[in-house]
RNA sequence: CGGGGCGUAGCGCAGCCUGGCUAGCGCGCGUGGUUUGGGACCACGAGGUCGCGGGUUCGAAUCCCGCCGCCCCGACCA
């Protein structure tokens, strides 16, 4: 098998090459599209897992919406159809036929969900309606990377109403609080919260919320966002309920999503030139133990230890005995490294001999023995450090990647040459963030609720201007 | 849409410029044997409308025209 490219070498290459080396996922026959293969899919799965909890767990039904919006829908919103119409996929045949009005292939579902809440909601005591839905959305990008941009992706959408503005403030709030946990417990990956600004909020909301995190090349990824979307959405779908008082109010609005692009985040954050590396409360396998086997020798012994291995484990650790006898031990290290198991267990004639096993760790690589009795406990020990190791690493990365320039000729200089959050003045003014993004690709992430203030802006020297991180993006 | 690259066996490629014999190589795959503690080896074998359509020619993977698809780089985005 082909090795993989360096990381440090040809980074977008590595990311392919691990996507598709480990079997995560492969090109489709049409364009912009990926296959998720099982690898991939139970890494996605076990993310949805972990998120659909958190939301039932904050008051959240998962409810199902059509995948075909009615075209008229999208234009009701001024700002989200001006947003979502280039990238919009339609059908417009039919039965043979053409249709009388086309139908657009869900971007989001902001629209067609509002025109059924317009038909559930009356009263004040039907809020708050708290949806979510686990969905394919089609957005027609210009350039796909697999998992980060393709043209059909999975997400989930969360879609809610509220009585009052301060509610659902405080929903939105609530759920980018709800990313931030599953993105830094689950995924191991530390991020920045904040607001986005005027020019990168979501088409049709008054605040967009997101979480950033920070690749090992050094670049910028939104991991996850959650909108406040006002009244927008019940205005243009008429959507009104009687207050307390009796009186009519449109509906305050939020929304809220994240989606398979995680999983790319996920390989960015942690892998190395051996392959993927997987935190271990995500990976599919957590344990995969390898019986050395001898062509003529009493290979029975082994696998009946390899078994024994295994059995105490399974009820908590998702665990495989790799027992194939059509390839070499070395292929089965080489190839579980590549997929991201946490853990491997060796187990052969010299382990049998001394009572114990050969534990090997995804993250560092490091060998320890283990008598054999005392695995459980071993493994049960290893895979939260490993958590917490992968976090910590990550931790450590993104603080590195944390600096401040006060001058934009500095902040030129350290983007170029280390990429990562730049912290710089800027005084809140639309042009000069257009300005350095159109001269330097970066652009604000995020305003995080706490900002410095940092004297002059950057760009026009006015003040006061608070200090902000930008950064190159995927 | 602009710029670049590629399309030949499951995967990766050579052959094309300078047309010719039976279209090759590596990996993988099948069978048998030897192997197995970091990507084993030997033998035999299966596998191809050379992206599609047209043209030139005695003869086209190779030359000409047209088309299609995918990947990479830029403008849009989770």
């Amino acid at each position: 098998m082909a090795k993989i490219a360096r990381r440090d070498q040809d980074y977008s290459q590595w990311y392919v090459d691990i996507v598709t080396r480990a079997e995560m996922a492969d090109y489709a026959p049409v364009k912009g599209c990926m296959v998720i293969r099982p690898w991939g899919y139970a890494i996605w799965e076990r993310m949805q897992r972990a998120l659909d909890d958190m939301f039932k767990a904050t008051g959240h039904q998962n409810a199902y919406f059509p995948l075909l919006i009615p075209q008229s829908f999208l234009q009701k919103e001024a700002e989200h159809v001006e947003g979502f119409a280039p990238e919009c996929a339609v059908v417009t045949r039919g039965g043979g036929k053409e249709l009388e009005e086309p139908l657009v292939i869900r971007p989001t579902s902001e629209t067609i969900i509002w025109a059924m809440y317009k038909k559930w909601i009356q009263s004040w005591r039907d809020l708050p309606l708290l949806y979510n839905q686990w969905a394919n959305v089609v957005r027609w990008e210009m350039r796909t990377r697999l998992f980060l941009r393709t043209t059909e992706f999975l997400w989930q959408e969360g879609h809610t109403a509220h009585a009052t503005a301060g509610e659902a403030v405080e929903e939105a709030e609530r759920m980018l609080g709800v990313y931030k946990r599953f993105v830094e417990d689950w995924m191991a990956m530390p991020v920045l919260t904040g607001k986005k600004t005027d020019a990168e909020k979501f088409a049709g909301a008054v605040t967009t919320y997101s979480v950033e995190a920070l690749m090992q090349d050094n670049r910028a990824l939104q991991a996850g966002t959650s909108h406040y979307l006002g009244q927008n959405f019940a205005r243009a779908f008429d959507v009104q309920f009687q207050n307390r008082a009796g009186e009519l109010e449109y509906v305050y609005a939020t929304s809220w999503g994240v989606s398979s692009r995680l999983v790319g985040a996920l390989v960015m954050s942690h892998s190395d030139d051996a392959g993927l590396v997987l935190p271990p409360k995500l990976a599919p396998l957590e344990v995969v133990i390898v019986p050395i086997l001898k062509a003529d020798a009493d290979n029975s012994a082994i696998l009946t230890a390899a078994a024994r291995l295994a059995e105490p484990l399974q009820d908590h650790v998702r665990v495989k005995v790799d027992d194939r006898d059509n390839v070499s031990p070395g292929w089965k290290f080489n190839e579980w490294e590549l997929k991201g198991v946490p853990i491997r267990i060796e187990i052969g004639p010299k382990d049998l001999e001394k009572g114990q096993v050969v534990v090997v760790r995804r993250d560092t690589r490091e060998k320890t023995p283990v008598p054999q009795g005392e695995v459980p406990v071993h493994v049960a020990d290893l895979l939260p450090e490993m958590q917490q190791a992968l976090y910590d690493r990550a931790k450590e990365r993104l603080e590195a990647g944390c600096r401040p320039a006060d001058t934009y000729d500095d902040f030129k200089k350290i983007l170029e040459e280390q990429g990562g959050f730049v912290y710089a003045p800027w005084c809140g003014n639309a042009e000069c963030e257009a300005r350095v993004q159109e001269e330097t690709k970066a652009t604000i992430r995020c305003i995080p609720d706490e900002v410095e203030a940092a004297g002059a802006c950057m760009i026009c020297g006015n003040g006061p201007a608070q200090r902000v991180p930008f950064a190159k993006a995927y």
